[in-house]
DNA sequence: AATGAATGAGGATTCATTCAT
DNA sequence: GATGAATGAATCCTCATTCAT
């Protein structure tokens, strides 16, 4: 019951450091949950830019004068890309049913062609940059008119619109490690209509229109 | 109206400059969306935990070695505290509806009440890395228990769960930008049970339990 | 036979660029001869010594401040060892002959058993650091005496003590790789009293001698 | 004669004390020696390298990555001039004892005056790591054909190279701290023939033949 | 306009040293 | 006297940036 003084004088040392290990070791957890929260964890380096465009570390100089610069320029030109790419399809369409639906196929299906535009949109904080006018208004506005005419029943257009770009980006981030199911991206369309409170009769009626095909050439792909 | 050849040489090499200064743009942003893609924009430094633990530099290379080892341990420490906190309050019930109703609704008071811990979550290349079987199976369970009992109306599994983490994930960083208007939770919460097809009196039921609080510290304030 | 201004500039750049490049690869390697021949290739630290002597970070420190202390107090401990060890034995010899012969054959058959002292002594920066007086005087003596009583014959006797540690070095340094033949210490031997021009048949006398055991164990293995 | 027992006690802890002292010491002094052993006492750092080359610190990150990769370049560029140098002077010669001769007066002629590549090569773990086909082979050549043409007379070849080259390496070392006298480095040469048994009025012939001058620049000079 | 060797400031990592237990 | 967690200066290494060609 009674323990030699050495013996126990070494095991309060072991439990005192040990106690003093999980105190620091958790100190350090919850810095780095809010550091991480804050930051990502990986960014990229000048060498992973040249080596991917195949160009001199000086040319890129030329061009850009820092990582930041170059995300905005990418940002800027990737948002006229969807506004081109998307809005010319979707433009001459009125119903707001059609255009979210047809936008939101398109979309899909630009996702599972083209991996790298889908692995970059799919990244809240670019999603986030995009410019809000030009491509989250006009969803906003196909909501809106959308709902008082009867076609949208939902509590909240915000609501409405998380709904709408959550699912999406998931689905996006889903396809990125292959495609689940054949039937998938349907399913994500009509899940997402049912979310917006379209009767079922109606969503059976938008998803046998055709889909027109997006012209475009895979971003990543794209020589010129 | 007729130029000298000298003039028409400049022209001509003036355009094709500019034509080559596009392409190398061009080029250089192709690679840009697939870089960004894969690596985010922003990395942390040791710096910024050794700043936000209060630990001397050396300290932390006593207990991690590289921040990929960190963000490892953060996420099993993460994956084990939600799993703990949240099966703690609804592990009593059985009620799918009630379960997922309870568990959505906790998971945004907390990160109404705890940014740091919401913006960690929302990183999607986080949320993908927490352990699935722990996290993400139970939620599968209940959306198929639920689907089978006849509470639920969707195409599939795959689509409801990810409607849910979908609407989930930007609620989360919506709040990160502050709460948009009062009933916000509520209406998210509403709107996806609506997207995985639940009777609306139901959702009103439901809505209308009373909800258990989340008893645990945020984590970002935990001092142990 | 004539090339475009651009093909020829970009050879001479190409070549320019190889050039500089050699020039510089050559300008560190002139560099690292200096810096390696003064200071060896390879440091240990602090935790090397604990983690062989089996003890705490902190104890060290009771006993040595710096690693500069340690090498000075083990050059002391070893330098006294090898005087109590090498002396006890030849010390009531008085033939020079003898003496050297014994001392040499002592001197390999404790690096053929124990490597550990042999990889120490056989650093050259370390037998320059032990005390000549009482290590090399000794040696010098015996070279000299027997030099005045006939029985070397060589030009000088410091050549004649270059001949004898460098080939003791030598043969200890080749004994860390395993004995080469059997017989390779007595040819040793042979061959260094030859170089100190000692008659035939006297090497054979003195070879024909009893060797004394060292009755030391292994400094390596000691365990007080 | 008697002590108290606190007096008695106070002694016995003071030497038990004296003792477990001794004896960690001890354990030190063990490792100490296995360890020194092992890796020397100094390593040289970056900033010595391009202090010496004159460089910037990236740059030299641009040539080597470790101190052990460029420890290596290093000894691949000495060992290649070592040959082209000395070869280049003593090709010519058929005759193992002026071959052997030759060499040896040129390597201890270019220590005598390139003190930085002599105290590079004196140092035992280096000239292990030199190559040794291209470096020994052609000595332990040397020495067997001159052996069976009787101009040497050695109980074993390796044990031979082992004087030789133990005694030159001692020889390079004692220039590093100065010429000791004038004939040292002819004294040197004469006692190693002596040492491989070469006849007295055979060692006066060889010597009395002119010594090619080396004509490299030393290796520390170079610049290019 | 393109190139890539050189640069050095900044960030990562090691390790000698201290000190509370 | 022994321990080992904590420390921060010293050192290592990367990488954004420049500039001669």
């Amino acid at each position: 019951m009674s323990q030699t003084p050495r013996a126990a004088s070494i095991n309060h040392r072991t439990l005192v450091g040990q106690q003093r290990r999980e105190r620091t070791r958790h100190k350090i957890l919850v810095a780095a949950l809010k550091v991480f929260a804050q930051k990502g964890s990986e960014a990229p380096v000048i060498e992973d830019f040249i080596a991917e465009a195949g160009i001199a570390r000086g040319t890129f100089y030329n061009y850009f004068s820092t990582t930041q610069e170059l995300l905005q320029a990418t940002l800027v030109w990737l948002g006229a890309d969807l506004i081109a790419s998307i809005e010319h399809e979707i433009g001459a369409l009125t119903d707001p049913l059609l255009r979210l639906t047809t936008g939101a196929r398109l979309w899909l299906g630009r996702a599972a062609c083209d991996p790298t535009w889908a692995a970059f949109i799919a990244r809240p904080e670019f999603l986030d940059a995009l410019p809000y006018d030009s491509v989250f208004a006009p969803v906003m506005d196909d909501l809106q008119t959308g709902r008082q005419s009867g076609l949208f029943h939902f509590p909240d257009t915000r609501a409405a619109l998380s709904l709408l770009t959550g699912t999406l980006l998931i689905a996006m981030r889903t396809y990125l490690r292959g495609t689940p199911y054949p039937e998938y991206d349907t399913d994500i369309v009509r899940i997402i209509l049912q979310g917006l409170g379209v009767a079922p009769d109606r969503v059976a009626t938008v998803l046998a229109q055709p889909l027109p095909t997006l012209r475009r050439t895979p971003m990543s792909l794209k020589s010129n």
